[in-house]
RNA sequence: GCGCCCGUAGCUCAGUUGGACAGAGCGUCGGACUUCGAAUCCGAAGGUCGCAGGUUCGAUCCCUGCCGGGCGCACCA
């Protein structure tokens, strides 16, 4: 077996650690912060079950927690009630009665009311939610890490454009999206390793070999055709510069002399070709994902990492094995419809070659599925039909059919003040990731992408990207940190003695806002989570967007800096734990939370 | 024709994996800066969740059919 490159996974997530940083004020009080706590929805489902053992009723399968979003409805509410009722044989509103007497003391919990058909409505202690504020600082970054994922080996490949042309905006989002998902499954305690597939085989790496070629000769003034399926780009007149400025050719017989003194025939010529324009290309991706502050663990190539090392033939053995190979028509098929795929699926054409589906399942099979558990790829929207062949093949390699994970990123409309934004990828047109990270920049470029559901289309106006305004949330969120970070300014200016906060009286946050504002903290841990299980960076997003939208009110009708001193004291604590929560969030996304704007 | 995704406010989109009276931003209209940052805040108007059935105590969510839009159906990658 070839050996497989291993991603460095712990180096991300502790990247990953280092960005989503913590403030200085709270760095001492953190260093002694506690172990992971149990979320509030984890002792609340732990009463429930202690109450319904106490009243001889089985046990709940689950306890789904949701926030009501009618404040008399209470803090949390859950339907346990109406779904025990048949199993218990008794009507859902005895159960919630059952539950709500023998409920224990809980710290948090200051109420327990019976609504509706069956529910069951938690309304949580406003002291506790007052003193969680402490809780909140002391966890620091860690608020908001969880074992969601714990211990998962992930492997995610994302963007993987094709080396034959630079990174357009549908990558930047691929980018964003993936990236996104990276910070948030390490937060869950996952292994993850990034991973770019370089296709750098196959019809259209001979393509952009042949399409150098062409206008190297042109360039030359020699007789050229430029082939047919070739790229038209001028990113492909820039490569064939290069590549003559690099090797100091300037004329025909420069170049004639060149390849003779490389040994480099027909076909050779137009191999060293495509590995010099490949290398250029990759060497552009990278360098424009790693200016978004996308990086990956490992950066596989088709020929070097899966053909040139014979996968696809052991691959292909392994299936042979297993009888699930025949010949027909001179091609060799593999028999994905026994596997619930719509048609049986061509490995090595009538010609000798290999199909990309080949070279890919065994890609998937040894390199991926060799070094994790869970396989996850971001996909173009146009490869959706690709997906069950792929699937078919795992299960015909023992795979659990739910061990690869496909998410499709839908397209990209660029509009610019509400008009579409012209492309052409035929012609060549089109706008690049690295104008759109120049126009809009990387935040707001991240946020947006993150504002939509990745499989549904997205329409992103570059003018309203870059307005700095309400019409883009991104700032939103961006201010109401830079708020808080300004009221510390001038905490320090003014020379406010802010003690440990130990020593801080919480108890005062007792307005309505305030409790609130602590409520939505609280809820951030459970939130992240489920957004890491549903592979959701988005929900982080809205959550955010919501966060601020709960801040900024207070933030405009309550004063911090006062002459109450145990009242200022005790709002600094709180606005910090917001803080910090924004600077968490943004950081899952990959965006940055500014001091000052 | 078959398969997948999508139809939610004028626009762009959320809706926590079936919950309680349908949400946000923008846009529109009307207000608020001698107070820690107005990239902010307060208020108003705006809906038959494409249509019709079904399952359920309960449906924007699940099932069926229809209408409308996108994508895919290669010995391409």
């Amino acid at each position: 077996m070839p050996e497989v490159r291993e991603g460095r996974a712990s180096r991300f997530c502790s990247g990953v650690r280092e960005r989503l940083g913590m403030m200085k004020e709270i760095a001492a009080v953190a260093a002694i912060s506690s172990p992971m706590a149990q979320t509030i929805t984890q002792q609340l489902t732990d009463g429930v079950q202690t109450a319904l053992a106490k009243a001889g009723l089985p046990p709940a399968a689950v306890c789904p927690w949701e926030v009501p979003r009618q404040a008399e409805h209470g803090d949390y509410a859950t339907n346990v009630p109406m779904t025990l009722a048949r199993a218990a044989r008794r009507p859902p509103r005895q159960i919630a009665e059952a539950i709500v007497a023998n409920f224990p003391a809980l710290g948090e919990v200051d109420h327990v009311e019976i609504a509706g058909p069956g529910f069951l409505n938690v309304f949580l202690s406003p002291a506790w939610c007052a003193e969680a504020v402490r809780r909140i600082i002391a966890a620091g970054d860690g608020w908001g890490r969880g074992d969601a994922a714990a211990g998962q080996r992930v492997r995610l490949e994302f963007v993987s454009a094709n080396p034959t042309g630079p990174l357009v905006i549908v990558n930047a989002r691929a980018a964003a999206v993936g990236d996104s998902l990276v910070r948030m499954l390490c937060a869950q305690g996952a292994h993850v390793t990034t991973e770019y597939y370089v296709n750098d085989a196959g019809n259209q790496f001979d393509a952009l070999a042949r399409s150098v070629d062409a206008r190297i000769r042109e360039a030359l003034g020699l007789p050229s055709t430029f082939p047919e399926n070739g790229y038209p780009g001028e990113y492909v007149m820039d490569l064939a510069g290069e590549y003559l400025a690099e090797h100091r050719i300037d004329t025909p017989a420069a170049l004639e002399a060149h390849r003779a003194q490389k040994g480099l025939g027909a076909g050779d010529w137009l191999e060293h070709l495509g590995r010099y324009a490949v290398a250029k290309m990759v060497e552009s991706q990278r360098r424009v994902l790693a200016d978004y502050g996308v990086t990956f663990d490992v950066w596989t190539s088709e020929q070097r990492d899966v053909r040139a090392v014979g996968l696809p033939d052991a691959v292909i053995e392994e299936l042979e094995r297993r009888g699930l190979v025949y010949e027909l028509d001179g091609a060799l098929w593999f028999r994905a419809t026994a596997f619930g795929d719509e048609k049986d699926r061509v490995l090595r054409k009538s010609t000798g070659e290999l199909t990309y589906f080949a070279v890919d399942l065994a890609f998937h099979h040894v390199v991926k599925f060799g070094a994790a558990e869970r396989v996850i790829n971001l996909m173009g929207p146009d490869h959706h039909g690709y997906v069950p062949r792929m699937r078919a093949a795992m299960q015909a390699l023992d795979h659990a059919p739910e061990a690869l994970e496909v998410m499709i990123i839908q397209l990209v409309t660029l509009l610019r003040e509400g008009q579409p934004v012209r492309m052409s990828k035929r012609r060549g047109e089109f706008v690049l990731m690295e104008e759109l990270i120049e126009e809009v920049g990387r935040d707001a470029a991240r946020f947006t992408f993150l504002t939509r559901r990745h499989d549904s289309p997205l329409e992103f106006d570059l003018a309203v990207a870059t307005r700095q305004t309400a019409e883009n949330p991104v700032y939103y969120v961006q201010y109401a940190h830079a708020r808080i970070r300004s009221i510390w300014k001038q905490v320090a200016e003014q020379g406010i003695a802010v003690p440990a906060w130990d020593e801080v009286d919480l108890g005062v946050l007792t307005l309505p806002e305030e409790q609130a504002l602590i409520k939505r903290l609280l809820q951030y841990p459970d939130f992240v989570a489920g957004a890491a299980r549903a592979l959701e960076p988005h929900r982080v997003a809205y959550w955010l967007t919501e966060l601020a939208g709960v801040f900024h009110p207070y933030y405009r009708a309550h004063r911090v800096i006062q002459d109450d001193r145990r009242l200022m004291l005790a709002r600094l604590a709180l606005c910090t734990a917001v803080g910090l929560v924004v600077r968490n969030g943004l950081g899952l996304l990959g965006v940055s939370a500014p001091e000052s704007m």
